[in-house]
DNA sequence: CTCATATCTATAGTCGCTGGAGTATTTAGA
DNA sequence: TCTAAATACTCCAGCGACTATAGATATGAG
């Protein structure tokens, strides 16, 4: 039996992010002690650690039901899990497009550096004008 | 003079947005017409483009209102603007290693897909489980 | 038994918007 | 000039995924 604060401790989940879990409905309520504090068995661990997990790789909250819900049966085939995760990369990859049109934009804006004045910094004209940038961003 | 309506259509920023933009501190409090409604100048037009290019780069709220103080003074050097786009850009390229991190080890996990059961999907069982990964995230 | 530590609930705050309710104003056509 | 449609007003709640209080209660070691 742990307490919450030991399943913190294992997981690396703060106390109160595992009490947003339960409330979330990826955490079953666990059983209780006399004076009404959460005890969790070894089980309720696991899942946790497989939420934390999920959670790293960026998946979200809704993302995670949807795996746990599919793993409580494990006879069926499993394409929407796999569609779950391909459709996350696939998210993943995006941002990364996004974020490396934004960095080429933000090289060509920082590259002009020395000693000038805000009046004539390319930084704050590169902001106040987009036609001066290469992408649409 | 233009109408909240009329900014909204030429910048593409959405009206409870430049209200919020002015509730944060981007925008000072337009003239108004005699029934209460803002009423705006070319020099907010300006203003509000130059916020709305700023958060398309990904700019914070906090990083743009200092920006925009910085610009009220032309002849200041301008160290701080450029240290404000460099520390931006610094933190584009860490969001973008991150992920590419997340990319790899997701592209891993869903390499492994064909006709099974959840029983033996090897995306659940990767989440279950970080040892199995390449890399921390 | 005492007392420090841990846990409980409920609530509010974070960021950057976005949407709705209910009311008031502006504008264009008849 | 009157009316109806479009627009704008304020205030407040909600998103996602936590995080952080406050004030009360429970647990466990000495
Ligand atoms: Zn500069
Ligand atoms: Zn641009
Ligand atoms: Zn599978
Ligand atoms: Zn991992």
């Amino acid at each position: 039996m742990y307490s919450i604060g030991d399943l913190s401790r294992r997981t690396g989940v703060k106390i109160p992010t595992i009490r947003y879990y339960e409330q979330m409905g990826l955490l079953e309520a666990p059983e209780r002690s006399e004076g009404n504090q959460r005890r969790y068995e070894k089980r309720e661990l696991e899942r946790l650690a497989f939420i934390r997990h999920a959670r790293d790789l960026g998946l979200s909250i809704e993302a995670i039901r949807d795996l746990l819900a599919l793993s409580r049966h494990p006879e069926r085939p499993c394409g929407e899990a796999d569609r779950i995760a391909t459709e996350h990369l696939a998210s993943v990859r995006e941002k990364i497009a996004r974020l490396r049109k934004l960095e080429s934009e933000l090289e060509r804006i920082v590259a002009c550096h020395g000693d000038h004045t805000i009046g004539d910094c390319y930084v704050i004209r590169a902001l106040a004008d987009h036609s001066m940038c290469g992408t649409d961003h």
